[in-house]
DNA sequence: TTTATTAAAGTTTTT
DNA sequence: CTTTAATAAA
């Protein structure tokens, strides 16, 4: 039985916040609003903070008062959306604090559990070199286990008469019960059939996946929070050891965590329940991914001796931007009241709508305005961003962009490294790490001329047979360990190669080099050759690859290196490793805009059944349509100067259905005299 | 195992 | 209409 023993430490209680040693002068600094929070005594704490309203410097101050007032920085756990914010707001505080942040815990959710798996991975049952499974690793293990279970699918289409639900669909109506923890065949009948119980079919499926993912020493991205809980829950002395260590707890976002994150913040806080949740209620566009900004509403019901912050000035939006922000987001039934208090100047001039003819010159549209404003009034590329619903819906302004010659960025629905050259060559190192991830496995088999899923899965049958591959014990010869794999002869030579390529990755010290070099080896010995082979379009792969090498160059730990690759998402990671000095237009989805800003704002593609999103209607009906709002608003308030509204009348392109588009009822629902509405004259 | 042919589905958001 | 998935043949 382990011991917690309790160090007397100075009583974290209400610091005088005019102290004299104090180095930064906070009530100068903030206002009285954001004073209030930052300086509130330790316990619960909900600050509800509008739009622009300085949320992040709140949550900034708001660390660096607690390290100014002796907590130490390992006390301190800061939980954000993403990976970027967590990296900018400590550079804030570091920027406030020389040198103070260090050894501060933070990261978003999953970078956090990651974290406290890999440290404790045994007890968690894992091994530290667990694999990271992304969506679509996730995706392709569970079309392998429904195909294992071809019988059980016939059965259960033959009784009700349906298709049978696919790996994507599976997996989603699984993540959403485990992110909301809602019984299985509950969220099925709910989200998917109403008419027949396909839910005993599916938890079938749904056990042979968790089975297999444990085979694999794997986790997704739902493992990641749901087994650091069961970790919490198996082990209290591990949950003890943090609960001491994280003594201030911060949440940013909090209107977009689920119930297995809140769980979590729960959990941790268990004993002193200091933890601070930031968010905005209006702003919750998460619910499809188990968020419910009731969550945020009812926080201080669910805890009693809460206390409330309201931050509701906001400091970006011109006068004109946040009146038709709040002129929409008034209109929804299920939110906190707020009146959002403009701090900026009227420039004269209200936000621009505009109907174009069709998507073309609606992004011909964007392109010469961004040209103008640009060239007349000197307003930065970077300073100038896209907004839109779907990742489709920028096709034709990246088209016109380039066209102009105007620099932009995209956000892209794919992550960096999720393009498969880059699966491809991760998968090497994946396998090094983690010797049971069957998938790498197999990817790496597959690679070899004449060899497909057959013939890998024999050879992976005798690959589990390895000490390696069974104990984790790095083997001193890996051409040895591949000479034993009987492959067919056409692939014989590429795998000998492979053989002598990974023996380069050993030390001689029992070890592994550090990925760079490994990265290198595996390049130059093995990976060039079947890149040119295998894509036609190998010259721009290629320049990926050495891109992903150059990223790699800054780690140490190969595992820190993946673990990093799965949890970065898109912008971030291609912030990292592609150069970002250049100026460039932000093209990027309303959901990846959160919590950014620009000066001037286009939102595109505001039709109706486009922006408010059809399916999201269909499926939730009045929720899905007010979440849908919420979307707009957050797409609105991303605008500082100007904000342009526009668009297509008419999509050819569409198929089905009629290609006139309607107004978005977001348009229809602000007041004409808020807008100002231009015509446009096509020059032809 | 790979390639060719045909049929079907697709139009959301992401750690 | 375009892209992807399933199926058949080489």
């Amino acid at each position: 039985m382990s011991r917690i023993y309790q160090l007397k430490r100075q009583p974290a209680g209400a610091p005088d916040p005019a102290s004299a040693h104090a180095s930064i002068d906070f009530a100068a600094e903030l206002n009285p609003q954001q004073f209030a929070a930052v300086t509130s005594p330790p316990g619960k704490a909900l600050v509800l903070a509008g739009a622009g309203s300085g949320k992040t410097r709140t949550l900034t101050y708001r660390v660096a008062y607690l390290l100014e007032n002796a907590i130490a920085p390992h006390n301190i756990l800061l939980l954000t959306f993403t990976n970027k914010s967590a990296r900018e707001m400590l550079e804030r505080v570091d920027h406030l604090l020389p040198g103070r942040t260090a050894g501060l815990w933070s990261g978003t959710f999953h970078s956090v559990c990651n974290r406290i798996l890999r440290r404790h991975a045994a007890a968690a049952g894992f091994t530290s070199g667990f694999s990271i499974l992304d969506s679509d690793d996730s995706k392709s293990l569970m079309s392998k286990v429904i195909k294992d279970n071809a019988e059980t699918v016939k059965q259960i289409e033959r009784a009700t008469g349906e298709k049978f639900p696919k790996a994507p669909v599976i997996l989603s109506l699984l993540s959403f019960a485990v992110n909301t923890r809602t019984p299985l065949a509950k969220v099925v009948r709910d989200r998917f059939s109403p008419g027949h119980d396909v839910s005993e079919g599916i938890r079938k499926i749904a056990d042979q996946y968790d089975q297999r993912k444990r085979d694999a020493n794997s986790a997704d991205f739902d493992d990641l929070l749901t087994r650091t809980l069961d970790l919490f829950s198996s082990h209290p002395g591990i949950l003890a050891e943090y609960q001491f260590q994280f003594q201030f707890i911060l949440v940013d976002e909090y209107q977009d965590t689920n119930p297995v994150q809140g769980e979590i913040i729960e959990k941790l806080a268990g004993t002193h329940g200091n933890v601070m949740v930031v968010g905005d209620d209006a702003q919750s566009i998460y619910s499809w991914r188990g968020a419910d900004f009731a969550n945020i509403i009812g926080f201080p019901e669910r805890h009693s001796g809460t206390q409330v912050f309201k931050i509701e000035t906001n400091y970006r939006s011109t006068p004109e931007i946040l009146s038709v922000a709040n002129a929409s987001i008034g209109l929804n039934t299920r939110q906190f009241a707020k009146a959002l208090q403009p701090a900026c100047a009227s420039l004269q001039h209200k936000p621009v709508m505009a109907a174009l003819y069709t998507p073309e010159e609606q992004a011909m549209f964007v392109a010469q305005r961004m040209q103008e404003l640009h060239d007349e009034e000197g307003i930065p590329w970077n300073e100038m961003a896209v907004l839109y619903r779907a990742h489709f819906q920028s096709m034709e302004v990246q088209l016109h962009l380039t066209r102009a010659a105007i620099p932009f960025v995209v956000t892209s629905g794919l992550r960096f490294f999720e393009s498969a050259h880059l699966k491809d060559f991760t998968a090497y190192l994946r396998l090094i790490v983690n010797p049971r991830d069957d998938a790498s496995f197999e990817r790496i088999a597959q690679m070899l001329p004449g060899i497909g899923a057959g013939t890998a899965a024999k050879m992976l049958a005798s690959w589990r047979l390895s000490p390696f591959a069974s104990s984790g014990t790095l083997p001193t010869s890996f051409s040895d360990l591949l000479a034993s794999i009987k492959v067919p002869a056409r692939a014989q030579a590429d795998w000998t190669q492979l053989g002598f390529t990974l023996d380069e990755f050993l030390d001689g010290n029992g070890g592994i080099h550090p990925p760079a070099t490994l990265m290198r080896s595996l390049w130059e010995g093995v990976y060039q050759k079947h890149l040119k082979a295998s894509f036609d379009n190998a010259s721009s792969r290629t320049e990926d690859v050495l891109q992903f090498m150059a990223f790699a160059d800054r780690y140490e730990s190969l595992q820190d290196l993946l673990s990093d690759l799965s949890l970065l998402s898109g912008p971030e990671a291609a912030d990292s490793a592609k150069s970002k000095d250049r100026e460039s237009v932000v093209l990027s989805t309303v959901h990846q805009a959160k919590g950014l800003e620009w000066k001037v704002v286009f939102i595109v593609w505001l039709a109706q059944g486009m922006f408010p999103n059809l399916r999201a209607v269909e499926e939730s009906g009045d929720l899905g349509l007010e979440e849908e709002r919420r979307l707009f608003y957050v797409a609105v308030t991303r605008a500082r100067e100007q904000l342009h509204l526009l668009y297509p009348r008419f999509w050819p392109k569409s198929y089905a259905g009629d290609p006139w588009q309607q107004p978005s009822q977001f348009l229809s629902e602000i007041p004409s005299t808020a807008i100002d509405e231009w015509r446009i004259g096509s020059g032809f």
